[in-house]
DNA sequence: ATGAAAGCGCTAACAG
DNA sequence: CTGTTAGCGCTTTCAT
């Protein structure tokens, strides 16, 4: 910046005006700011910058994902991106794998670089961390999953009654041997899912017996093979609740695999690519990965612009998307 | 740090020592400072210490894909995000949407924000930023495709012989009529990709009337109509290649549609997600994106390391996974 | 409309 | 082994 006030023939503080379009600068001051700019392709330190500033901002957000290769986070860090983009914020996006030490070394390392706000999800157990975002009065926004503190906002999915939804539009399709595959049940959506689950077979009356719960799935193999046993048990599931997106591809290579897949009624948690064009096209609970990242960037916006009414929790909706795997009816 | 130093009773330089790990401090003052650092949640300012630190490293890169709401780049970014944090640094990722001016911006917000290196996908057209990139000694690797530029490094994969390689299996199949479907030729990886397709076809000695190409295919909704057309037209391909994944899978729902899906011959560029489940599974040309990410991430850290060798184009082997559909043979 | 001086939190260089 | 001083590039405050 000495550079470019030197150039143009200015006092440093001048060159700032111009830089920020701030008021009180000639128009022919100006010009020659930016031409002397354009020649040393001169850009601002903004980290500098925000070490004066009054309001501290770096312009800079964190995001904590699943994982930015899993198409569920891709989807959440595009419509982060696009809000933050249009506001001259940068993001820097980190993936979880469902660990605790990487939450908190991930939050850490957004904290040593001062961003502005925090859009998280949370691997489960409570860290302590939490206390001292709150103190700093850094906004922080919990997606995909409750924190269990009401104190801050959250954007979630209403996973139990999605969860819910599902199993009896199979039981409504005339099923009674429904199996549930799910995730460890330390990761809360697995838990809330597997709880509408378990709900929806008990208002209909369903013996315990007749469906059988494998959660602690972590990964496509091990849904693979779990489902590939009980189709091969004595009394295998007329049909299958895949509660998470990995699994279901999993329960689809199981029922391939026993030539089941047009007798066998599927239901899958979070849509699959080409869901569509698989046969039988599969049906599933579609979350709203887009519109989970913009609620939340927007809240952090907010805070960010002041606005310090009680935290939210907004629940964004899901939808049973019907593609022919959910609707195939139990043998008679 | 000043409340820190107060706090364990030193000086401020000796917080400094402790936290950077700095040799010359006693075993019992560490213990003092790390209490302090504990009690009052302290996290070190990175960007305040780059702007006086010697070597002026931020401790963060710039990582420009096509969009993160996207396999291949999710699978680059994950890869470049492994690497880097495994060496204490950030990643901020951008999405390019093949818009040159969304480049130049993304590479000015990158500047502003002090990265210590670039990894770019760039959207074609030369920009001007480059040769103040090389003055400024800031490393930038440009993947996926080839800037025209021989003074960067590059990793890419070899699409010309991909392509042709593709070409010529379908063509070993007995087939001559045969679509070629492309993106927009501005993108270079889809003139290259043509390119390879021509190659293989004139060696073959297959009149060019034979195999329509249809290019400037800007999303799948494109690709599905352009293959409906060329399959309903008197002398419909008996083979299609498909030169990028979102066209693949409109080229897939063209197949679906006209019911060629078993006697039409298809290969895809990228490999496609669930593709091993459809009827018939999808032959594709699968690129390698976590190694273009790992590769390119070494490369920067490489020169931050002090190599100054000479530029280096990497070239990641793509693999023909031949899973049914490319090997449908043309009717005799 | 413009500029000079101070200081944000930190590390480099040097002194003790 | 420890502390003091200066200054990184910028914005704030205040003077002109």
């Amino acid at each position: 910046m000495k550079q470019v006030a030197a150039l143009a023939g200015v006092g440093i503080k001048t060159v700032s005006r111009v830089i920020n379009d701030e008021p009180n600068v000639a128009a022919s001051t100006a010009e020659r700011v930016w031409a002397a700019v354009r020649a040393l392709d001169y850009h601002v330190d903004l980290q500098a910058g925000s070490l004066r500033r009054s309001d501290g901002r770096t312009r800079t957000l964190g995001l904590l994902v699943g994982s930015v290769d899993n198409p569920f986070s891709g989807a959440i860090q595009r419509a982060v991106e696009d809000a933050a983009t249009a506001r001259g914020v940068a993001v820097f996006a980190t993936s979880l794998d469902d660990d605790p030490d990487r939450e908190e070394r991930a939050v850490a390392a957004f904290l040593q670089r001062r961003v502005d706000g925090l859009i998280l999800t949370s691997a489960g157990r409570r860290q302590n961390y939490v206390t001292h975002l709150q103190d700093r009065g850094i906004p922080v926004v919990y997606i995909d999953r409750e924190p269990g503190d009401p104190s801050f906002d959250t954007v979630v999915s209403d996973n139990r009654t999605a969860a819910r939804q599902a199993t009896e539009h199979l039981i409504n399709h005339g099923h009674q041997r429904i199996a549930l595959l799910a995730d460890r049940r330390v990761i809360r959506t697995a838990a809330e899912r597997e709880q509408g689950f378990v709900e929806a077979v008990r208002n209909a009356g369903i013996p315990a017996a007749l469906t059988p719960v494998v959660t602690e799935l972590a990964d496509t193999e091990a849904a693979h093979r779990a489902l590939h046993v009980l189709l091969r048990s004595d009394h295998p599931p007329t049909a299958v609740f895949s509660a998470q997106n990995l699994i279901t591809i999993g329960a689809l290579h199981a029922l391939r695999d026993t030539g089941r897949q047009y007798s066998t009624a599927l239901i899958g948690f979070d849509d699959v690519p080409l869901a569509d064009l698989l046969e039988p096209a599969v049906t599933v609970i579609a979350q709203d990965p887009h519109g989970i990242g913009r609620t939340a960037v927007e809240r952090i916006f907010a805070r960010l612009e002041g606005d310090t009414t009680a935290p939210r929790h907004h629940v964004i909706a899901t939808t049973l998307i019907a593609r022919g795997s959910g609707e195939i009816r139990a043998p008679q």
